[in-house]
DNA sequence: GATGAATGAGACTTCATTCAT
DNA sequence: GATGAATGAAGTCTCATTCAT
């Protein structure tokens, strides 16, 4: 990429905003370049259409969270009650510095039926947040119990996003972690 | 054809079933037309436009959970922990009825930063859900933990129905529901 | 027409107003059914469509100004000069009336190029009128010179009462039918 | 194609001709994008709507006439008689160009009850243009009765154009302008 | 004769995509 | 690589006309 304007990287990030505020069918190309200086045309000297940039934008969000959220789970270094812990911190600073909710799960929603190939992307997402939630409570629970209570966690999480977005109150998303700390250390104690 | 080829209300469950798949922006006056066997222009004949439609379509979605969902809460013969179990009964079979999740979490994400009158009747919706189930906690609970359990019950369940859908499986919803009953339960034993 | 909700001539006066206030391809079949409380698909019990209605309404006014105004011109027991002043009153009366100019003016250069049966009846109002005034100027004037000024003085009151719709100003009209007293009387004094 | 196929000034000059003979309501985008070789949305990169398309004609043929006609109106360095001339023969060569009236007279007409912005663009020409005719009778006359005879000249002027129009009769202009140069004469030898 | 729902063509407009510069 | 005009399909909506009741 010798004289880019702005970087790859730097149209995903700009993408990911919109998409996230509007959604995938209200966004329009426009948009998008409105979004990062760039003109309309110039997005297809990046990806080839919309639906491409949109897997793009899911695939670098994929791996921000491996890299900056899931990456905690596996940290054996860490107690798991601390990854769990540091799992939630993150997913809050993300979800908690946009008024808009959850990328994912907003074009979950949007796409499932209609854009096969961005669902798969997607679900690929969950797969791995779920996997690394269970794997935290591996720790503790069987193999089953661990993987019920990682698609519950992630489960509520998205719930409570999806509240927070429509009421705009943030006492939904740290009541879901406080929730999910519980299903780790409750049974301790109980 | 004299009088109406179809009843303003199956145009609107018609309508639901559309939007509830595709969306609100994928869905076009055509789709809602094929849908129905109605030409697109004719559905102008029912509502002024698309916006509108889709504001009465959530209204009637609104009105039958009122009429059989909702009331269950508030219905003073029923023992609490029978009234959660008939909303929930009643959620899971709208829900799994459906391949398609839950048309208000659908179209909230969607038309949260974009439609406002749109997003007001969702969050009327939401409001009326949560003071339902809180109702029934507040049997037990005082109002503020009422509430909260509330809350966090409609958002654990918008959870479970955007994981059914993204992975197409349905148990997510039923442990959500099993949750909720272990919440008023739960510290009886506890 | 037995029972008939409103009469023809009611139907025709009504969208005249319309056509007048609005144009011909502004109009709409609901706005006329709106003007005279008649449905829109009624209309077509009167005129097979709306070209043909406009037609009417044409015909209507050309035989209204035959009969209430051209009618003057032809009064042998009437002095010239009086004759072009009841005319000239009639012109104003009808004209002042309305705010909105001259339905067969306003509705000629919309139709000119574009629907040519409207224009011909249009044409053949203004050679009544035409002719009516020549007949007037052909008691003092020859024949040609009479033509000449029953064709400007119908053009000038033309473009009187365009002025008069585009400023709101009552004045022009006044002013051009004391021109056209002029054309007859000035000679006589100059 | 990298830059515009035709310029803004083409595209407004042809479809100021499409107007003037079609009429407002009766144009479509197609009939324009027809008339200059365009495809009707691309009409869009140049102006965001009909509306605005039509207000910039009007626009073009008001600056067209300040530079080209009502100029004369203002050269001390020729005599009053021969501004009027000037105006005159101008006026007759734009409209004697074409079958089809006055754009500005055609226009009015339609969109006086219905498009307010673009009558206000209208009444601002034909304000100008009363005020050039005036100016020039002011060299004779007093300034109350130089802005009369501005208005009846504008006045009879369009009154002929759409009698022209109408009757596919040149003479009507002629004619008009002749009485007109005698307006500012007669009175020199009467 | 009146109704008013249905129709289907066509209106204005938007937009993803292409491509000449 | 960036531009932005052009495209053509598709979107929302309007409307003259038809027709079953």
């Amino acid at each position: 990429m010798p004289k880019q304007k702005i970087s790859e990287k730097e149209l995903i990030w700009a993408s990911l905003k919109v998409f996230r505020e509007r959604g995938y069918h209200n966004t329009s190309m426009a948009d998008i370049g409105a979004a990062c200086g760039l003109n309309k045309g110039s997005i297809y000297h990046y990806f080839p259409g919309k639906e491409e940039l949109m897997k793009a934008v899911i695939l670098e969000m994929h791996e921000h969270y491996k890299q900056k959220v899931f990456i905690y789970a596996y940290d054996e270094r860490l107690e798991p009650m601390e990854r769990l812990k540091r799992l939630g911190e993150f997913s809050e600073k993300i979800f908690l510095s946009s008024n808009n909710g959850c990328l994912m799960g907003n074009i979950a929603l949007e796409t499932n039926s209609v854009l096969p190939e961005v669902s798969l992307l997607i679900k690929a997402f969950f797969s791995d947040w779920i996997a690394a939630m269970a794997h935290v409570f591996s720790k503790k629970y069987d193999e089953q119990k661990a993987l019920a209570l990682g698609k519950e966690s992630v489960a509520e999480i998205e719930g409570a996003v999806m509240m927070m977005r429509i009421f705009e109150e943030q006492d939904y998303l740290k009541r879901a972690h406080q929730r999910i700390y519980q299903k780790y250390g409750v049974s301790e104690t109980c």
